[in-house]
DNA sequence: GTAAGGCTTCCCATCATGGGAAGGTCAAGG
DNA sequence: CCTTGACCTTCCCATGATGGGAAGCCTTAC
């Protein structure tokens, strides 16, 4: 199996089986005489593997400790969970924030009028003018 | 005022100022005999300005574009509302990504012993054998 | 006058991915 | 046998927003 054969086989495009490899995630099987990287099934599922790990949003970094753990028959799934769990904690961190985001927003765009005319609450939350109705923006509860 | 106070008043880095100036978002009022950047009031309200704008999320090509609109008297509030529309869209697209991440991989977690042995539902489904309990991963109802 | 700290520009790194150029290789068809 | 098109190789560059750091000039306080 050649690269192409192994991007479509994984879903991994060509250039990112490369960059994995680079980057000590994968390498290939071996080489043809003509230079042709060579990928077998174990390559083939390692780079289904990454692919899976990064759809839920685990970092390359992360993806290659999971890899070594998967590989790694002593390992414990508490070693496994804790990623895991650092990694939910992460997820949950940024989705609040932007929740907050939208939640301002939200507020300010149901403020704002949308015609034609030029005043515009949510400029003036950017201006940093708080014209009147006071309760969003940096002043919570 | 040179970038450092401007720094200091606005809250966004030197580094940062120069770089929204190389993108073309901020100019310094003027230079000093020794090429120091100038900058004045109006200017750290800019960057205050920018620095809400990020803080909401949006990218400094929105933020160059509600930066204009709030310098253009003859703006419509429906352009500004517009941009922030859309950008609840994205945020929102985003937030339920991540969302459908952390159940995927609580489910996993939660079926993950946490312990001293080796087998773990998480590197299975990153491995894509569906063990028995199937319901979570790509398979939906 | 000198030392400390601030300013300037320039280059590099991040993270994961894609685009594209230049050149070698393989397979099919004439 | 030769051509053509599709594929492979490596190498460089770009993204977005931010930070780090070096080399050299300037200012301010002592």
């Amino acid at each position: 199996m050649n690269i192409g054969e192994a991007s479509t086989a994984s879903g991994v495009s060509a250039k990112m089986i490369r960059y994995y490899e680079e980057i000590g995630l994968i390498a290939p099987k071996g080489r043809t005489q003509s230079n042709y990287r060579i990928y077998g099934e174990d390559e083939v599922h390692v780079l289904r593997f990454i692919k899976r790990a990064r759809s839920l949003g685990f970092s390359l970094e992360e993806t290659e400790t999971l890899l070594k753990l998967w590989q790694d028959k002593s390992r414990t799934s508490a070693s496994v969970k804790d990623i895991a769990t650092t990694h939910i904690n992460d997820l949950e961190r940024r989705i609040a924030e932007m929740e907050s985001m939208v939640k301002t927003l939200k507020h300010l765009s149901h403020c704002c009028g949308g015609n034609n005319r030029p005043d515009c609450p949510i400029l003036d939350d950017l201006a940093g003018e708080q014209p009147a109705s006071g309760e969003h923006s940096a002043a919570g509860p």
